[in-house]
DNA sequence: AATGAATGAGCCTTCATTCAT
DNA sequence: GATGAATGAAGGCTCATTCAT
């Protein structure tokens, strides 16, 4: 797993780390390089562009979460997929592993590039669908408007914590709502989501 | 109030549009000038440095974001009072008319700078331990760590909406979730929160 | 005549040597600035790019060759005339001094960049018609089409010695065709122009 | 002749449109390459250097020249040899099925690179001193240095309408001294030449 | 109080060339 | 006989900052 790979996969992995840390403006092919191990035209020469490269890492970042922790939407009970999709987007965002993804897709969201519009396609949409599909199934009585906001409701509260990482980390400390406090988070979230959707009261 | 102000406070409007457009980093002394009407050198003269204007830009922004949509947190009725927050919140982040401020923010989260810290101290505290003090006139029986995660399940969902926007702007159109949809996401944002507080059914 | 002129000025002079001793692409900017004795970003500066630098100083170099050997038509005698045109192309673009002036203007000739539209309009065409309506003075006989034959037939000489200098200069060496025999090639050229316009036979 | 010959002649065709078309250091390896549907690696393969490539194409584009359009100077009648010889060089020159040819030379004279001299001495020698020999024949009488006068002024006729084209085009448009004005220009430089020469007055 | 000229550091990109296969 | 991967050098340009006026 961490035997040289080729040029080209150290270059897309150097620069997630390094566009996640300093943003796409930030991040210089030069440390890129450094950081890959590799000659600082070896970005042209496997990408083309700056931009190309950001385009593929991006691409790259999603997927790879996805593989990680993928969210299935296929199961019987209500309740437990909530608890299981809340608890893999908070994972795929938050994982401290291989956090520079959900920075990476942070950034993405605040200063949008060119390459929003296929991921937003690609892997966002499906997520929403998936969603979408599960509250329907919970309230079929909604109209497709009104099960949108409970699936932005669900959603926005899962990744608000990325989002807001640097104020708490600032205002709580880094330890306050780290990883390891995935399982609490994700259990609130659920379970009051349940609550407003009218589903249970009580896990 | 709109007559030829001086240059320090021109210079401190057009850092904001240009910072909130741009990003710290893609924004240049030069285009801030320009739209300024100033010299090249009035950043520096008047701020020391790009850097602190941008501080100086943040604060700003804050300071007449909260002027203009000022959260109360006095009143007599919690139900009330979170709808009244939850409009305020969305109409800070979210407005058009001021929509820079919400980018700007919106960047700052993505991107903190050493600025931050001044302004979480500053203007975010106030309004979770403000959020904070209304759960707890509701729940009182809540201990502090869980009363938390209910303020930010409301905060998360009135932030998601500005944070998001890039993406919902492309699978669902720049009108879905525009400005004029702020009363119809609050009264779901804020009766859903009700409900999970278990404080009513129907407002 | 040596005061240090403003770095504007002492650029125009270092592109104007680097730019005929390399070409446009040869060229670099660092070469200019270093033999300008200004900083590497002076061409942004004050020209802002190198192709606009290019374009100033083709024009520069235009302007004070003509300014230095003014071709006048306002005389009474042809023959004079002729004799005086020959020598002051000849002048211009061979004389040592300014000699790279006339490589200046073979590369553009060899290897047109859009400066050459301006510059064949503005010198270049008035030099022509100087030349037709010399032909047509001593010739009103010939139609238009057969008098720019002869006038071509002129300045095509004149330009010669200047175009093929490299190649006669290493068949024949450097002192066979240099700048002393300026005399004698335009006397050649300018009797020569006139027997054929069957204007005299010897000077 | 127009099989798929090997490597090594594709890209010594390419190489020459090539750089007729954007000069020795506009033209890329990549392109020439690319052009002649070879290897990135080819040209060093085949020739050591792009530079030694370019020497390579220089030679070629006169060997094929000259094979293509030979000026003979065997002839018994000097009015006819001179017409013929003037045709020749135009044709040369200019024609446009392989006037990338015309374009390589007049770069090469514009900015001479070390390959200059071999050319000059094998291909451009031999036609001096073929027109030189012909006004010899035609006017004993001169001294040397008197002759070479008159030889330049014919050659500097010729080329002067491939060196100009640039300028001819932009100011009198593509038309007015095409391909198909060459007998006109032929006749009017030969004859003019030989009425210089005092040979004759009408061929 | 303000400015026009100038600067130094750094960035992305291009390109001819090399080398193992 | 030929190639795909990789590289080192260099180039044009941008930008925040400085400084004399």
């Amino acid at each position: 797993m961490d035997e040289p790979r080729g040029t080209r996969a150290r270059l897309l992995e150097a620069a997630g780390e390094v566009f996640a840390a300093e943003g796409f403006r930030g991040a210089t092919v030069r440390s890129i390089c450094e950081r890959a191990g590799a000659n600082l035209a070896a970005v042209n020469y496997h990408f083309g562009s700056k931009q190309a490269l950001y385009r593929e890492t991006l691409r790259h970042a999603f997927e790879s979460a996805r593989r990680r922790h993928p969210a299935r939407f296929d199961g019987e009970d209500v309740p437990e997929q909530v608890r299981s999709f809340v608890l893999s987007m908070l994972r795929r965002l938050y994982s401290v592993g291989r956090s520079w993804q959900g920075r990476l897709v942070a950034r993405e969201l605040a200063d949008p590039s060119e390459a929003l519009q296929e991921v937003a396609e690609t892997h966002i949409r499906p997520l929403i669908e998936g969603v979408d599909a599960l509250v329907e199934r919970a309230r079929p009585d909604l109209d497709p408007d009104a099960r949108r906001l409970y699936t932005f409701g669900l959603i926005g509260q899962c990744v608000f914590f990325r989002h807001a990482r640097p104020v708490l980390d600032r205002l709580f400390g880094p330890e306050a709502f780290g990883e390891e406090q995935i399982p609490a988070l994700g259990e609130h979230i659920a379970s009051s989501f349940l609550k407003t959707l009218g589903l249970e009261v009580r896990a």
